[in-house]
DNA sequence: CGTCCATTTGATCAGGGTCAAGACGAGTGG
DNA sequence: CCACTCGTCTTGACCCTGATCAAATGGACG
Protein backbone atom coordinates (compact mmCIF):
# COMPACT_ATOMS: atom_id res chain seq x y z
CA UNK A 1 0.00 0.00 0.00
CA UNK A 2 1.39 3.33 -1.06
CA UNK A 3 1.99 6.18 1.29
CA UNK A 4 -0.53 9.02 1.08
CA UNK A 5 1.04 12.33 0.31
CA UNK A 6 0.36 15.34 2.44
CA UNK A 7 -0.43 17.39 -0.65
CA UNK A 8 -3.65 15.37 -1.03
CA UNK A 9 -5.28 17.23 1.81
CA UNK A 10 -3.13 20.26 2.58
CA UNK A 11 -5.14 23.35 1.83
CA UNK A 12 -8.54 21.70 2.14
CA UNK A 13 -10.93 23.50 4.47
CA UNK A 14 -11.21 20.70 7.05
CA UNK A 15 -7.44 20.81 7.60
CA UNK A 16 -6.93 24.52 7.60
CA UNK A 17 -4.50 25.72 10.21
CA UNK A 18 -2.95 22.31 10.82
CA UNK A 19 0.77 21.74 11.01
CA UNK A 20 2.22 19.61 8.18
CA UNK A 21 3.43 17.07 10.70
CA UNK A 22 -0.12 16.69 11.98
CA UNK A 23 -1.42 16.20 8.50
CA UNK A 24 1.05 13.37 8.10
CA UNK A 25 -0.03 11.89 11.37
CA UNK A 26 -3.66 11.93 10.29
CA UNK A 27 -2.84 10.50 6.89
CA UNK A 28 -0.92 7.67 8.47
CA UNK A 29 -4.19 6.42 9.89
CA UNK A 30 -6.23 6.92 6.77
CA UNK A 31 -7.09 4.43 4.11
CA UNK A 32 -7.86 5.61 0.62
CA UNK A 33 -10.68 3.88 -1.11
CA UNK A 34 -12.31 3.89 -4.49
CA UNK A 35 -16.10 3.90 -4.67
CA UNK A 36 -17.67 3.00 -7.97
CA UNK A 37 -20.61 4.99 -9.28
CA UNK A 38 -23.87 4.02 -7.55
CA UNK A 39 -22.05 2.22 -4.78
CA UNK A 40 -22.65 3.26 -1.19
CA UNK A 41 -19.96 4.89 0.94
CA UNK A 42 -22.08 4.02 3.94
CA UNK A 43 -25.67 3.07 4.64
CA UNK A 44 -28.34 4.65 6.81
CA UNK A 45 -28.71 2.94 10.21
CA UNK A 46 -25.39 1.11 9.93
CA UNK A 47 -22.94 1.41 12.79
CA UNK A 48 -20.74 4.40 12.07
CA UNK A 49 -17.47 2.53 11.72
CA UNK A 50 -15.69 5.30 9.84
CA UNK A 51 -15.74 8.88 8.70
CA UNK A 52 -14.63 10.10 5.31
CA UNK A 53 -13.13 12.84 3.23
CA UNK A 54 -14.18 13.02 -0.37
CA UNK A 55 -11.07 13.44 -2.52
CA UNK A 56 -12.66 13.19 -5.91
CA UNK A 57 -16.13 12.75 -7.35
CA UNK A 58 -19.56 13.63 -6.02
CA UNK A 59 -21.64 11.92 -3.39
CA UNK A 60 -25.39 12.02 -2.77
CA UNK A 61 -26.53 11.89 0.84
CA UNK A 62 -29.95 10.26 1.04
CA UNK A 63 -32.50 9.67 3.74
CA UNK A 64 -35.05 6.94 3.20
CA UNK A 65 -38.37 6.92 5.03
CA UNK A 66 -39.87 3.76 6.52
CA UNK A 67 -42.19 3.53 3.53
CA UNK A 68 -39.35 3.78 1.04
CA UNK A 69 -39.53 7.37 -0.09
CA UNK A 70 -36.16 9.02 -0.56
CA UNK A 71 -34.99 12.55 0.10
CA UNK A 72 -31.64 13.86 -1.02
CA UNK A 73 -30.22 15.68 1.97
CA UNK A 74 -27.23 17.18 0.17
CA UNK A 75 -24.51 16.63 -2.37
CA UNK A 76 -20.92 16.36 -1.18
CA UNK A 77 -18.14 17.90 -3.25
CA UNK A 78 -14.42 17.11 -3.25
CA UNK A 79 -12.67 18.35 -0.13
CA UNK A 80 -15.69 17.92 2.12
CA UNK A 81 -16.11 15.57 5.04
CA UNK A 82 -18.91 13.05 5.16
CA UNK A 83 -20.15 10.43 7.53
CA UNK A 84 -19.13 12.48 10.54
CA UNK A 85 -21.76 10.89 12.74
CA UNK A 86 -19.21 10.63 15.54
CA UNK A 87 -18.78 14.37 15.64
CA UNK A 88 -22.50 14.61 16.34
CA UNK A 89 -22.35 12.08 19.13
CA UNK A 90 -24.02 9.38 17.09
CA UNK A 91 -23.01 5.78 16.75
CA UNK A 92 -24.99 5.16 13.61
CA UNK A 93 -25.26 6.91 10.25
CA UNK A 94 -28.42 9.00 9.92
CA UNK A 95 -28.40 8.73 6.14
CA UNK A 96 -26.88 6.81 3.27
CA UNK A 97 -24.18 8.16 0.97
CA UNK A 98 -24.04 7.01 -2.64
CA UNK A 99 -21.41 7.85 -5.23
CA UNK A 100 -22.94 9.92 -8.02
CA UNK A 101 -19.86 9.19 -10.12
CA UNK A 102 -16.74 7.13 -9.48
CA UNK A 103 -15.22 8.56 -6.33
CA UNK A 104 -12.12 8.46 -4.21
CA UNK A 105 -12.39 8.91 -0.47
CA UNK A 106 -10.13 8.79 2.52
CA UNK A 107 -11.55 6.77 5.39
CA UNK A 108 -10.63 6.93 9.06
CA UNK A 109 -11.84 4.46 11.68
CA UNK A 110 -14.60 6.14 13.63
CA UNK A 111 -13.09 5.38 16.99
CA UNK A 112 -10.26 7.76 16.15
CA UNK A 113 -12.60 10.74 16.14
CA UNK A 114 -12.21 11.68 19.81
CA UNK A 115 -8.43 11.38 19.57
CA UNK A 116 -8.31 13.55 16.48
CA UNK A 117 -10.55 16.20 17.95
CA UNK A 118 -8.32 16.35 21.01
CA UNK A 119 -4.96 16.11 19.28
CA UNK A 120 -5.76 18.45 16.39
CA UNK A 121 -7.95 21.20 17.75
CA UNK A 122 -8.00 23.02 14.45
CA UNK A 123 -9.37 19.97 12.74
CA UNK A 124 -12.05 19.69 15.41
CA UNK A 125 -12.99 23.31 15.12
CA UNK A 126 -13.13 23.14 11.33
CA UNK A 127 -15.39 20.14 11.52
CA UNK A 128 -17.75 21.84 13.92
CA UNK A 129 -17.83 24.83 11.66
CA UNK A 130 -18.91 22.51 8.88
CA UNK A 131 -21.64 21.06 11.05
CA UNK A 132 -22.77 24.57 11.90
CA UNK A 133 -23.00 25.66 8.32
CA UNK A 134 -24.87 22.50 7.40
CA UNK A 135 -27.34 23.31 10.12
CA UNK A 136 -27.76 26.75 8.58
CA UNK A 137 -28.29 25.29 5.13
CA UNK A 138 -30.79 22.78 6.38
CA UNK A 139 -32.79 25.38 8.23
CA UNK A 140 -32.86 27.54 5.16
CA UNK A 141 -34.21 24.58 3.31
CA UNK A 142 -36.97 24.10 5.85
CA UNK A 143 -37.96 27.71 5.35
CA UNK A 144 -38.02 27.22 1.59
CA UNK A 145 -40.10 24.10 1.82
CA UNK A 146 -42.55 25.83 4.14
CA UNK A 147 -42.96 29.04 2.21
CA UNK A 148 -42.12 28.61 -1.46
CA UNK A 149 -43.95 26.75 -4.11
CA UNK A 150 -42.41 24.14 -6.30
CA UNK A 151 -41.14 26.31 -9.12
CA UNK A 152 -39.09 28.49 -6.80
CA UNK A 153 -37.81 25.52 -4.84
CA UNK A 154 -36.54 23.81 -7.96
CA UNK A 155 -34.94 27.03 -9.15
CA UNK A 156 -33.19 27.42 -5.81
CA UNK A 157 -31.99 23.84 -5.92
CA UNK A 158 -30.46 24.28 -9.37
CA UNK A 159 -28.79 27.52 -8.36
CA UNK A 160 -27.25 25.86 -5.33
CA UNK A 161 -26.00 23.00 -7.46
CA UNK A 162 -24.35 25.19 -10.07
CA UNK A 163 -22.88 27.28 -7.30
CA UNK A 164 -21.45 24.23 -5.62
CA UNK A 165 -20.40 22.19 -8.63
CA UNK A 166 -20.94 24.29 -11.71
CA UNK A 167 -18.59 23.99 -14.68
CA UNK A 168 -18.67 26.50 -17.50
CA UNK A 169 -19.52 25.04 -20.88
CA UNK A 170 -20.83 26.39 -24.14
CA UNK A 171 -24.34 25.54 -22.96
CA UNK A 172 -23.92 27.63 -19.82
CA UNK A 173 -23.03 26.43 -16.35
CA UNK A 174 -23.29 22.69 -16.21
CA UNK A 175 -23.95 20.62 -13.13
CA UNK A 176 -20.84 18.52 -13.01
CA UNK A 177 -22.31 15.09 -12.48
CA UNK A 178 -25.20 13.05 -13.85
CA UNK A 179 -28.43 14.19 -12.28
CA UNK A 180 -31.88 12.97 -13.19
CA UNK A 181 -35.28 14.62 -12.94
CA UNK A 182 -35.98 12.14 -10.19
CA UNK A 183 -32.92 13.34 -8.27
CA UNK A 184 -34.05 16.94 -8.50
CA UNK A 185 -37.50 15.89 -7.38
CA UNK A 186 -36.02 14.18 -4.33
CA UNK A 187 -34.10 17.33 -3.45
CA UNK A 188 -37.16 19.55 -3.62
CA UNK A 189 -40.01 17.41 -2.40
CA UNK A 190 -41.85 17.12 -5.68
CA UNK A 191 -42.22 14.55 -8.47
CA UNK A 192 -40.11 13.89 -11.51
CA UNK A 193 -43.09 14.83 -13.65
CA UNK A 194 -43.27 18.32 -12.27
CA UNK A 195 -39.52 18.77 -12.58
CA UNK A 196 -39.67 17.63 -16.18
CA UNK A 197 -42.41 20.11 -16.98
CA UNK A 198 -40.52 22.94 -15.31
CA UNK A 199 -37.31 22.16 -17.14
CA UNK A 200 -38.96 22.03 -20.52
CA UNK A 201 -40.74 25.29 -19.80
CA UNK A 202 -37.46 26.89 -18.79
CA UNK A 203 -35.73 25.42 -21.79
CA UNK A 204 -38.37 27.03 -24.02
CA UNK A 205 -37.58 30.34 -22.35
CA UNK A 206 -33.87 29.80 -22.89
CA UNK A 207 -33.01 29.66 -19.18
CA UNK A 208 -31.54 26.18 -19.13
CA UNK A 209 -30.32 23.45 -21.39
CA UNK A 210 -30.96 19.94 -20.25
CA UNK A 211 -30.82 16.38 -21.44
CA UNK A 212 -30.60 12.90 -20.11
CA UNK A 213 -29.13 13.16 -16.60
CA UNK A 214 -27.70 16.54 -17.46
CA UNK A 215 -28.71 20.08 -16.63
CA UNK A 216 -26.96 23.32 -17.58
CA UNK A 217 -28.12 26.78 -16.63
CA UNK A 218 -27.68 29.35 -19.35
CA UNK A 219 -29.29 32.32 -17.61
CA UNK A 220 -28.42 32.09 -13.94
CA UNK A 221 -29.45 35.63 -13.25
CA UNK A 222 -32.88 35.15 -14.72
CA UNK A 223 -33.27 31.91 -12.81
CA UNK A 224 -32.25 33.76 -9.66
CA UNK A 225 -35.08 36.23 -10.15
CA UNK A 226 -37.44 33.34 -10.58
CA UNK A 227 -36.14 31.70 -7.42
CA UNK A 228 -36.70 34.87 -5.48
CA UNK A 229 -40.24 35.05 -6.73
CA UNK A 230 -40.00 38.56 -8.09
CA UNK A 231 -40.70 37.95 -11.70
CA UNK A 232 -43.76 38.84 -13.72
CA UNK A 233 -45.28 35.47 -14.59
CA UNK A 234 -44.83 36.08 -18.34
CA UNK B 1 -26.44 42.79 41.65
CA UNK B 2 -26.85 39.46 43.36
CA UNK B 3 -24.47 36.59 42.87
CA UNK B 4 -25.73 33.76 40.70
CA UNK B 5 -25.73 30.45 42.45
CA UNK B 6 -24.08 27.45 40.96
CA UNK B 7 -27.17 25.39 41.55
CA UNK B 8 -28.91 27.35 38.83
CA UNK B 9 -27.03 25.52 36.13
CA UNK B 10 -25.39 22.51 37.74
CA UNK B 11 -26.90 19.39 36.27
CA UNK B 12 -28.11 21.02 33.07
CA UNK B 13 -27.00 19.20 29.93
CA UNK B 14 -24.82 22.04 28.56
CA UNK B 15 -22.70 21.98 31.72
CA UNK B 16 -22.44 18.27 32.20
CA UNK B 17 -19.02 17.10 33.28
CA UNK B 18 -17.85 20.52 34.38
CA UNK B 19 -16.08 21.13 37.66
CA UNK B 20 -18.01 23.24 40.18
CA UNK B 21 -15.25 25.82 40.17
CA UNK B 22 -15.62 26.18 36.41
CA UNK B 23 -19.35 26.63 36.74
CA UNK B 24 -18.68 29.48 39.12
CA UNK B 25 -16.21 30.98 36.73
CA UNK B 26 -18.74 30.90 33.94
CA UNK B 27 -21.47 32.30 36.12
CA UNK B 28 -19.24 35.17 37.16
CA UNK B 29 -19.38 36.39 33.61
CA UNK B 30 -23.09 35.85 33.13
CA UNK B 31 -25.87 38.32 33.51
CA UNK B 32 -29.35 37.11 34.29
CA UNK B 33 -32.16 38.80 32.47
CA UNK B 34 -35.92 38.76 32.44
CA UNK B 35 -37.70 38.74 29.10
CA UNK B 36 -41.37 39.59 29.09
CA UNK B 37 -43.81 37.58 27.02
CA UNK B 38 -43.65 38.53 23.33
CA UNK B 39 -40.37 40.36 23.77
CA UNK B 40 -37.37 39.33 21.70
CA UNK B 41 -34.29 37.74 23.22
CA UNK B 42 -32.47 38.62 20.00
CA UNK B 43 -33.41 39.52 16.47
CA UNK B 44 -32.58 37.92 13.13
CA UNK B 45 -29.68 39.67 11.34
CA UNK B 46 -28.53 41.52 14.43
CA UNK B 47 -24.88 41.27 15.41
CA UNK B 48 -24.56 38.30 17.74
CA UNK B 49 -23.48 40.19 20.82
CA UNK B 50 -24.39 37.43 23.25
CA UNK B 51 -25.41 33.83 23.71
CA UNK B 52 -27.97 32.61 26.17
CA UNK B 53 -29.18 29.87 28.43
CA UNK B 54 -32.90 29.64 29.05
CA UNK B 55 -33.50 29.23 32.77
CA UNK B 56 -37.25 29.45 32.79
CA UNK B 57 -40.04 29.86 30.28
CA UNK B 58 -40.32 28.96 26.61
CA UNK B 59 -38.83 30.67 23.60
CA UNK B 60 -39.89 30.53 19.96
CA UNK B 61 -37.11 30.67 17.37
CA UNK B 62 -38.40 32.26 14.19
CA UNK B 63 -37.06 32.84 10.71
CA UNK B 64 -38.68 35.54 8.63
CA UNK B 65 -38.43 35.56 4.84
CA UNK B 66 -37.76 38.72 2.84
CA UNK B 67 -41.47 38.91 2.01
CA UNK B 68 -42.48 38.67 5.65
CA UNK B 69 -43.57 35.07 5.98
CA UNK B 70 -42.53 33.44 9.22
CA UNK B 71 -41.39 29.94 10.02
CA UNK B 72 -40.96 28.64 13.54
CA UNK B 73 -37.63 26.85 13.56
CA UNK B 74 -37.97 25.37 17.05
CA UNK B 75 -39.10 25.94 20.58
CA UNK B 76 -36.48 26.23 23.31
CA UNK B 77 -37.15 24.71 26.73
CA UNK B 78 -35.55 25.53 30.07
CA UNK B 79 -31.98 24.33 30.32
CA UNK B 80 -31.24 24.75 26.63
CA UNK B 81 -28.81 27.10 24.98
CA UNK B 82 -29.93 29.62 22.40
CA UNK B 83 -28.33 32.24 20.25
CA UNK B 84 -25.16 30.21 19.88
CA UNK B 85 -24.32 31.80 16.55
CA UNK B 86 -20.70 32.10 17.66
CA UNK B 87 -20.37 28.38 18.01
CA UNK B 88 -21.34 28.10 14.36
CA UNK B 89 -18.78 30.64 13.27
CA UNK B 90 -21.39 33.31 12.62
CA UNK B 91 -21.29 36.93 13.67
CA UNK B 92 -24.99 37.50 13.22
CA UNK B 93 -28.11 35.72 14.46
CA UNK B 94 -29.74 33.60 11.76
CA UNK B 95 -33.16 33.85 13.39
CA UNK B 96 -35.12 35.77 15.99
CA UNK B 97 -36.03 34.43 19.41
CA UNK B 98 -39.24 35.55 21.09
CA UNK B 99 -40.45 34.73 24.57
CA UNK B 100 -43.61 32.62 24.39
CA UNK B 101 -44.19 33.37 28.08
CA UNK B 102 -42.30 35.45 30.60
CA UNK B 103 -38.79 34.07 30.63
CA UNK B 104 -35.54 34.20 32.53
CA UNK B 105 -32.26 33.78 30.68
CA UNK B 106 -28.59 33.93 31.44
CA UNK B 107 -26.62 35.95 28.91
CA UNK B 108 -22.90 35.84 28.17
CA UNK B 109 -21.09 38.30 25.93
CA UNK B 110 -20.48 36.63 22.60
CA UNK B 111 -16.81 37.42 22.51
CA UNK B 112 -16.34 35.04 25.43
CA UNK B 113 -17.30 32.08 23.34
CA UNK B 114 -13.80 31.15 22.12
CA UNK B 115 -12.41 31.48 25.63
CA UNK B 116 -15.12 29.29 27.07
CA UNK B 117 -14.73 26.63 24.43
CA UNK B 118 -11.00 26.52 25.12
CA UNK B 119 -11.13 26.77 28.91
CA UNK B 120 -14.06 24.41 29.44
CA UNK B 121 -13.74 21.65 26.88
CA UNK B 122 -16.73 19.80 28.28
CA UNK B 123 -18.89 22.83 27.76
CA UNK B 124 -17.64 23.12 24.20
CA UNK B 125 -18.27 19.47 23.49
CA UNK B 126 -21.75 19.61 24.99
CA UNK B 127 -22.58 22.60 22.85
CA UNK B 128 -21.41 20.89 19.71
CA UNK B 129 -23.45 17.89 20.61
CA UNK B 130 -26.45 20.18 20.84
CA UNK B 131 -25.69 21.61 17.43
CA UNK B 132 -25.35 18.12 16.07
CA UNK B 133 -28.69 17.00 17.41
CA UNK B 134 -30.36 20.13 16.10
CA UNK B 135 -28.94 19.30 12.69
CA UNK B 136 -30.50 15.86 13.01
CA UNK B 137 -33.84 17.29 13.98
CA UNK B 138 -33.81 19.78 11.18
CA UNK B 139 -32.97 17.18 8.60
CA UNK B 140 -35.77 14.99 9.87
CA UNK B 141 -38.05 17.93 9.42
CA UNK B 142 -36.93 18.40 5.84
CA UNK B 143 -37.77 14.78 5.18
CA UNK B 144 -41.20 15.24 6.72
CA UNK B 145 -41.92 18.34 4.74
CA UNK B 146 -40.84 16.60 1.56
CA UNK B 147 -42.73 13.36 2.02
CA UNK B 148 -45.69 13.78 4.32
CA UNK B 149 -48.91 15.60 3.80
CA UNK B 150 -50.25 18.23 6.10
CA UNK B 151 -52.23 16.05 8.48
CA UNK B 152 -49.24 13.90 9.35
CA UNK B 153 -46.94 16.89 9.66
CA UNK B 154 -49.24 18.59 12.13
CA UNK B 155 -49.61 15.39 14.09
CA UNK B 156 -45.82 15.04 14.26
CA UNK B 157 -45.45 18.62 15.38
CA UNK B 158 -47.92 18.18 18.23
CA UNK B 159 -46.26 14.97 19.33
CA UNK B 160 -42.87 16.64 19.43
CA UNK B 161 -44.31 19.50 21.45
CA UNK B 162 -45.93 17.32 24.07
CA UNK B 163 -42.79 15.26 24.21
CA UNK B 164 -40.67 18.33 24.80
CA UNK B 165 -42.97 20.37 27.01
CA UNK B 166 -45.97 18.24 27.85
CA UNK B 167 -47.65 18.54 31.23
CA UNK B 168 -50.21 16.03 32.40
CA UNK B 169 -53.64 17.45 33.06
CA UNK B 170 -57.14 16.04 33.28
CA UNK B 171 -57.59 16.87 29.58
CA UNK B 172 -54.54 14.83 28.63
CA UNK B 173 -51.02 16.04 27.96
CA UNK B 174 -51.05 19.79 27.65
CA UNK B 175 -48.57 21.88 25.71
CA UNK B 176 -47.16 23.99 28.46
CA UNK B 177 -47.34 27.44 26.89
CA UNK B 178 -49.84 29.42 24.86
CA UNK B 179 -49.77 28.27 21.26
CA UNK B 180 -52.10 29.46 18.53
CA UNK B 181 -53.29 27.79 15.36
CA UNK B 182 -51.13 30.27 13.52
CA UNK B 183 -48.08 29.10 15.47
CA UNK B 184 -48.71 25.49 14.58
CA UNK B 185 -49.20 26.50 10.98
CA UNK B 186 -45.82 28.25 10.99
CA UNK B 187 -44.18 25.12 12.37
CA UNK B 188 -45.60 22.87 9.70
CA UNK B 189 -45.74 24.98 6.58
CA UNK B 190 -49.49 25.25 6.32
CA UNK B 191 -52.21 27.78 7.17
CA UNK B 192 -54.08 28.45 10.37
CA UNK B 193 -57.28 27.46 8.57
CA UNK B 194 -56.06 23.97 7.84
CA UNK B 195 -54.73 23.56 11.38
CA UNK B 196 -58.06 24.67 12.74
CA UNK B 197 -59.94 22.17 10.63
CA UNK B 198 -57.60 19.37 11.65
CA UNK B 199 -57.89 20.18 15.34
CA UNK B 200 -61.66 20.27 15.29
CA UNK B 201 -61.73 17.00 13.38
CA UNK B 202 -59.40 15.43 15.94
CA UNK B 203 -61.41 16.90 18.77
CA UNK B 204 -64.52 15.24 17.34
CA UNK B 205 -62.65 11.95 17.37
CA UNK B 206 -61.54 12.51 20.95
CA UNK B 207 -57.84 12.69 20.14
CA UNK B 208 -57.19 16.19 21.43
CA UNK B 209 -58.74 18.91 23.49
CA UNK B 210 -58.02 22.43 22.39
CA UNK B 211 -59.05 25.98 23.01
CA UNK B 212 -57.82 29.46 22.61
CA UNK B 213 -53.99 29.25 22.47
CA UNK B 214 -54.14 25.88 24.12
CA UNK B 215 -53.78 22.33 22.91
CA UNK B 216 -53.85 19.11 24.90
CA UNK B 217 -53.45 15.65 23.46
CA UNK B 218 -55.71 13.06 25.03
CA UNK B 219 -54.80 10.10 22.86
CA UNK B 220 -51.10 10.36 22.09
CA UNK B 221 -50.87 6.81 20.89
CA UNK B 222 -53.68 7.24 18.40
CA UNK B 223 -52.15 10.49 17.21
CA UNK B 224 -48.86 8.68 16.79
CA UNK B 225 -50.48 6.17 14.47
CA UNK B 226 -51.92 9.04 12.50
CA UNK B 227 -48.51 10.72 12.30
CA UNK B 228 -46.97 7.55 10.98
CA UNK B 229 -49.60 7.32 8.32
CA UNK B 230 -50.70 3.82 9.17
CA UNK B 231 -54.27 4.40 10.04
CA UNK B 232 -57.43 3.50 8.14
CA UNK B 233 -58.84 6.86 7.12
CA UNK B 234 -62.01 6.33 9.12
C1' DC C 1 -31.21 -4.71 -32.74
C1' DG C 2 -33.47 -5.11 -28.50
C1' DT C 3 -33.93 -3.80 -23.77
C1' DC C 4 -33.96 -0.75 -20.16
C1' DC C 5 -34.23 3.80 -18.29
C1' DA C 6 -34.92 8.48 -18.37
C1' DT C 7 -37.87 11.68 -20.15
C1' DT C 8 -41.99 13.85 -22.05
C1' DT C 9 -46.69 14.90 -22.27
C1' DG C 10 -51.65 14.58 -21.67
C1' DA C 11 -55.76 13.94 -18.70
C1' DT C 12 -57.73 13.87 -14.38
C1' DC C 13 -58.46 15.05 -9.73
C1' DA C 14 -57.87 16.17 -4.89
C1' DG C 15 -55.41 18.28 -1.05
C1' DG C 16 -55.25 22.19 0.85
C1' DG C 17 -54.68 27.27 -0.01
C1' DT C 18 -57.39 31.48 -0.59
C1' DC C 19 -61.27 34.36 0.16
C1' DA C 20 -65.02 35.68 3.00
C1' DA C 21 -67.87 35.97 7.01
C1' DG C 22 -68.98 35.17 11.63
C1' DA C 23 -68.69 33.49 16.32
C1' DC C 24 -66.38 33.47 20.46
C1' DG C 25 -63.65 35.27 24.39
C1' DA C 26 -60.62 38.05 26.85
C1' DG C 27 -59.16 42.22 28.19
C1' DT C 28 -60.09 47.50 28.44
C1' DG C 29 -62.01 51.72 29.49
C1' DG C 30 -65.97 54.19 30.74
C1' DC D 1 -70.49 46.17 35.64
C1' DC D 2 -71.13 46.55 30.99
C1' DA D 3 -70.14 47.76 26.27
C1' DC D 4 -66.68 47.61 23.03
C1' DT D 5 -62.76 46.13 20.64
C1' DC D 6 -59.38 43.29 19.15
C1' DG D 7 -57.39 38.93 18.31
C1' DT D 8 -58.30 34.00 17.93
C1' DC D 9 -60.82 30.55 16.09
C1' DT D 10 -64.39 28.35 13.08
C1' DT D 11 -66.60 27.28 8.93
C1' DG D 12 -68.18 27.47 4.20
C1' DA D 13 -67.30 28.04 -0.84
C1' DC D 14 -64.25 28.02 -4.46
C1' DC D 15 -60.32 27.13 -7.12
C1' DC D 16 -55.41 26.26 -8.24
C1' DT D 17 -51.14 23.93 -7.82
C1' DG D 18 -49.14 20.00 -8.39
C1' DA D 19 -49.82 14.84 -7.57
C1' DT D 20 -51.41 10.80 -9.83
C1' DC D 21 -52.38 7.83 -13.65
C1' DA D 22 -51.34 6.47 -18.19
C1' DA D 23 -48.85 6.07 -22.39
C1' DA D 24 -45.59 7.09 -25.70
C1' DT D 25 -40.95 8.62 -27.14
C1' DG D 26 -36.06 8.49 -27.23
C1' DG D 27 -31.30 7.52 -25.95
C1' DA D 28 -27.75 4.57 -24.25
C1' DC D 29 -25.73 0.36 -23.99
C1' DG D 30 -25.04 -4.59 -24.33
Amino acid sequence: MSRLDRSLIAGLPPFEGMAPADLDRMLAQARSQRIAKDEAVFEQEDAAHAFFLLLDGHVRVIKTTPDGQQVIVRYISPGELLGIAHALGRTTYPASAVAAVDCVVLAWPGHLWPEFAAAFPNFGANTYKTVGSRLQDTQTRVVEMATEQVERRVAHALLRLIDQTGRKTEDGILIDFPISRQDIAEMTGTTLHTVSRLLTAWEDQGLVKSGRQKVAVTEPHHLQLLAEGRLPKS
